[in-house]
DNA sequence: ATAACTTCGGCAAACGATTGCAGCCGCGGA
DNA sequence: TCCGCGGCTGCAATCGTTTGCCGAAGTTAT
């Protein structure tokens, strides 16, 4: 009947300690003006009783909340995806070692019409917003670019509005992956895209690797590239077409890991081999492209630690440590056996 | 300079609509001492002013957040799992239609030894916690035992402890998967099995492919039993030891997909035709399943559905509408190729 | 016309912290 | 002995809402 249980609070501290409720207060935040002695005497009340500041309380007397929203697309397993999964995991670890926590968001229609992305902020609810997988779609990151919220996309940009963000280079790594193919010989490049019309890094690499193609002397062949919709089975649709069409393709360069992946397997359906037919280099590194066979030569993006990086320039944008951020991550071609680099017996193409 | 932007607040309200700010408060509250034209009046000024209450002071007026913690193991790539990922989209969407936010936390060691989990309560941040994935090892789930605070253990239970949750009817799922097995004809039957010593739905599974022997006279043999981690990597290998000790293995059943997929896989390898030498079935169903060649025959878990109504019930928990939720849903097989049950070809094995 | 109800809206006390400012106390120097 | 100065503390205002209780009108019954 009775609610025991009663949580304490400031007052209840203050009582037990015979001080004023504003020296537990200073003490709960670390102010050097309370003696060493009286803090200590503080500490052990609070530590006896068990007290918990009310969180509520202080994001209301502070203004703000240290809390992060994590905005993610309406894909159809969002968050059942490696690479969110891998920037959310970053994001979240480097977050709570910061004293920050993590609110899931989902750019649905309805967050967007109701524009909660500013609801968020106006309740005073967050102090930032990060968007995973943003793409020219998504209008209303617009009314976030004056600066005025902080907010900023993940391994993500755009040239369209002046936002925060941190991005792997992808230019240089299509730039690395294109360039991998041709040294080994290739010229008859099959590209597997991927919205490219609405994602401004996937253009990127699409022009990475014409620009290689360019500077190769190769001619741009606008049949050797075929749409895989980003997915496992668009890659593999986008394979066998690519392949039927052009039976002269000796290798494949996907836009992400789960096309090449998806290509790999039509090809083994179909009984070629890799790398020994078609060569085939992919973008990303998620974990299936180490496991699978042959091993996928793909280029590697530290997810994880781009996660973590962006997260705690997030965190000094909120502190207005810095005023913008726009920063570019290196990457790097990871080299396995799908492009046939390793081994022993010579590709299937002819050496220039 | 000058902060133009300034935040309006339910003061401001009352005075442009010259009223109270208790009035105010009753129409944000839909309080009926109100009458329709001052309500009109005020909701009117409301729009103009694009005024929207602060959060937190409502939180800490209420006593209650509107926001639930959605709590993951600290695995590998917790948040790139499908399973954890579809049930996490359920329970956002379900959380979302009820007004309700989400909060993301791992249960990592920190997180158990400073008692995060109590404190997220204590210092009025949720209003309950969602426990995906737990099992045996975490032990601190005892401490939520005692009703005091929402808690729910989602698409799992335990024995141990007398908790809140919503989970399959694992054991009638595993029944069906073996007797599916047995009515084709198979007794020399693998199982993969992953985790039994720590997760009680495990268990269940293996527990329910005993019985099926049971009731079926085929001997219990330990050595058709081999664990695989739950995941692929682990199937492939457990699939290898499985059928290098018992060639007179005919199927096999995993207690997830993963592994029956990576069984599969290895059987490729071998050069083992799927169903026609080695039937497979696995259980979960993930989206691999559907798109495996052969389609995998499994237990089709609706986790999204899971996760909605484990939601669902939680903010019932809160709400007080109910003291406790302990309910099995019902799952079923679902057959595609890999048993061949559907193949014209009769399977390998000599029908009993 | 008066008593007894309704309706509707306002006052002010919470909710549980933070923090600027003022005050107290003890000590050293003149 | 008196004054000034530091070092600590505490008072009280503030953050933005909610809500119990009270009272002014307006209604209806007698």
């Amino acid at each position: 009947m009775s609610e025991s249980k009663k949580r304490y609070t400031i007052k209840d501290i203050a009582e037990q300690s015979g001080v004023s409720l504003s020296t537990v207060s200073l003490v709960l935040n670390d102010n050097p003006r309370i003696s060493q002695s009286t803090r200590a005497r503080v500490l052990k009340t609070i530590e006896r009783l068990g007290y918990q500041p009310n969180r509520m309380a202080r994001a209301l007397a502070w203004r703000h909340t240290r809390t992060l929203a994590v905005l993610v697309p309406q894909l159809r397993h969002a968050f059942a995806d490696v690479y969110f999964g891998e920037i959310v995991s970053g994001i979240y670890d480097r977050a709570s070692r910061l004293g920050y926590k993590i609110l899931l968001e989902v750019a649905r229609n309805e967050f967007i019409e109701s524009k909660e992305y500013l609801q968020l902020y106006d309740q005073k609810f967050i102090d930032g917003i990060m968007f995973i997988g943003a793409n020219s779609r998504h209008r209303f990151v617009a009314e976030l670019a004056d600066g005025t919220r902080p907010f900023m996309l993940v391994n993500n940009y755009t040239k369209e509005f002046d936002l925060n963000y941190v991005v792997s280079n992808y230019r240089y790594g299509g730039w690395q992956a294109a360039k991998h193919l041709v040294r080994l010989g290739h010229r008859r490049i099959g590209f597997i895209s991927g919205g490219v019309a609405e994602i401004q890094t996937s253009q990127d690499i699409l022009e990475s690797f014409k620009e290689v193609l360019d500077e190769s002397g190769i001619a741009y062949d606008p049949k050797l590239i075929v749409d895989g919709w980003l997915t496992e089975e668009g890659g593999m649709k986008a394979a066998e077409e690519l392949l039927r069409q052009n039976p002269d393709v000796t290798a494949i360069f996907a836009l992400n890991d789960k096309m090449a992946l998806g290509a790999m397997k039509k090809m083994n359906e179909l009984g070629l081999r890799v790398p020994q037919d078609v060569a085939v280099v992919g973008f990303d590194d998620i974990p299936q492209a180490s496991f699978a066979i042959p091993g996928l030569t793909t280029i590697h993006q530290p997810l994880y630690e781009i996660g973590k990086l962006a997260c705690e320039r997030m965190v000094e944008l909120i502190h207005g440590k810095v005023s913008r951020v726009q920063e570019v991550i290196p990457i790097y071609l990871t080299v396995r056996e799908s492009c046939g680099a390793r081994l022993k017996e010579a590709p299937a193409v002819k050496t220039v």
